[in-house]
DNA sequence: CCGCTTCCTGTGAATCGCCTGAGAAAGCGG
DNA sequence: CCGCTTTCTCAGGCGATTCACAGGAAGCGG
């Protein structure tokens, strides 16, 4: 098992302070890569393993406070790598992934305990909004984070996926709604095309990158139409988000 | 006997102000575990044991709130177990699990005591709900918690099965009624069909996942026909209740 | 002020997810 | 055993959503 740490900012902890672990199992090896840089990049500490050897193996030495699952794994089924997992340690929340066209009822029972899954494939603020939340909700984090993100007048909430601006509620589609959350968890910070790209979409998009101008434009409709604006354009670095100034309603 | 400790929230608690104990028997795993993660997300403590000797057992050691037993066990007779049980815990409510064509006369009787059963295979919602009303009949927990769920103005009564909406009384079929109390319990909480499905459907349902979509549909003509709308569709997210906006009946 | 690059956004097509009517099958009460 | 209720499947339909494309606008360096 592969352990590396985390490099960013930690919002979340455990109670002795430590950062929160979590453990990732998955075959292919991209992809256990591309999520242990995702999740080490969110403040935590991650293992990893690669069949359900491993992973019961990693559960015991590493005591990770919640796991990542691909239900498809060489060595073993998804059901049965749970099942050790469980013995090992039962209250671990644990997150699956399964191929869009698994058979749903394999799911069935699995989000039950409060646990969760998401499809392949994935976009990585989807991975980490629903660690997130597992993680909030089985308390192994000291602090019981809100699930409420604020900039300025503009609020977002995980859980009801309200979007309010100045108190007025605004409909936003699926995606317009990863977009503003990946910007309202990264206020004040420019964030290339290519970051919202590689964080929003799912890792397998291929299309054209301007999809993210046509979505920042969408968002700008709904969140700053009449308004101070809060998403900025960086010419040739990005986008970001911030507390609309005051100042700037007057001037315009 | 394995014995797990809650991570969710913890609505009951017993007068020390320490968690609910529940045991939990039954000789399929799949089904313990099951029930554990279900019970333990409801924020209670949940010890297990796969026969009648491991229940005697459990109930001396665990000193359990409620038990969780199944009539059809290994090593001994339903009846014997309980008789064992009931030495060790006199006052203790227990939930039967039978199956669908049991003998119903012989459980009839024994739910006499104030005990309940469910029938296999069940809902989680259900063996939850019915374990919740146990226990807060037996007063073993501290908070009588109350039986009503209100959203807005809409109830529900979890003991009479009454709902009603701005007063006026609304009759629901069964499965109608747990999809209105799972909503109900989660208000202002994004719920995907899959939590769904597993959280009020019986564990083996292997049907189509769209069901939910038809109770939803069901349930807004009973509850939301001509008035503000209190069910609403997160477009590739999930469904969600909560008070109606009392503009959006002005807006309409 | 010019020309180049980057960004914005209207249009439209394809797809997706959801809603709902119709009806079969199973359950239930009398 | 019969009729009513309830559960569930199936499939059509439709609006919402996603995305490509392309012309126009805006910023930037000189």
């Amino acid at each position: 098992m592969t352990i590396t740490s985390p490099r960013g900012r930690t919002e979340m902890h455990r109670p002795d302070g430590s950062p929160v672990r979590v453990l990732v199992v998955d075959d292919e090896s991209s992809l256990t890569e591309l999520l242990s840089m995702a999740l080490r990049y969110e403040g935590w500490e991650v293992g990893s393993a690669g069949d359900g050897t491993g992973a019961v193996r990693g559960a015991r030495e590493f005591r990770p406070d919640a796991v990542v699952l691909d239900m498809m794994l060489p060595d073993m089924d998804g059901l049965a790598v749970l099942g050790l997992l469980r013995r090992e340690l039962p209250h671990v929340p644990v997150l699956f992934l399964t191929a869009k066209d698994a058979v749903e009822d394999r799911i069935a029972g699995l989000t039950a305990g409060g646990d969760d899954y998401v499809t392949k494939p994935f976009s990585l603020e989807e991975v980490v909004a629903r660690l997130r939340g597992l993680i909030r909700r089985s308390g192994a984090a000291a602090v019981r984070s809100e699930s409420l993100l604020v900039v300025g007048d503009l609020t977002l909430d995980e859980d009801s996926h309200d979007v309010t601006r100045a108190g007025q509620s605004i409909h936003l589609t699926a995606t317009e709604f990863e977009l503003l959350r990946y910007l309202m968890r990264n206020p004040r910070r420019v964030l290339s095309k290519a970051q919202i790209l590689d964080r929003v979409w799912s890792y397998d998009f291929g299309g054209q990158a301007n999809v993210v101008e046509l979505y920042i434009s969408y968002l700008r409709r709904k969140i700053d139409a009449g308004r101070a604006p809060m998403i900025h354009t960086r010419r040739g670095a990005g986008y970001l988000i911030k507390p609309a100034d005051p100042a700037a309603d007057a001037r315009r």
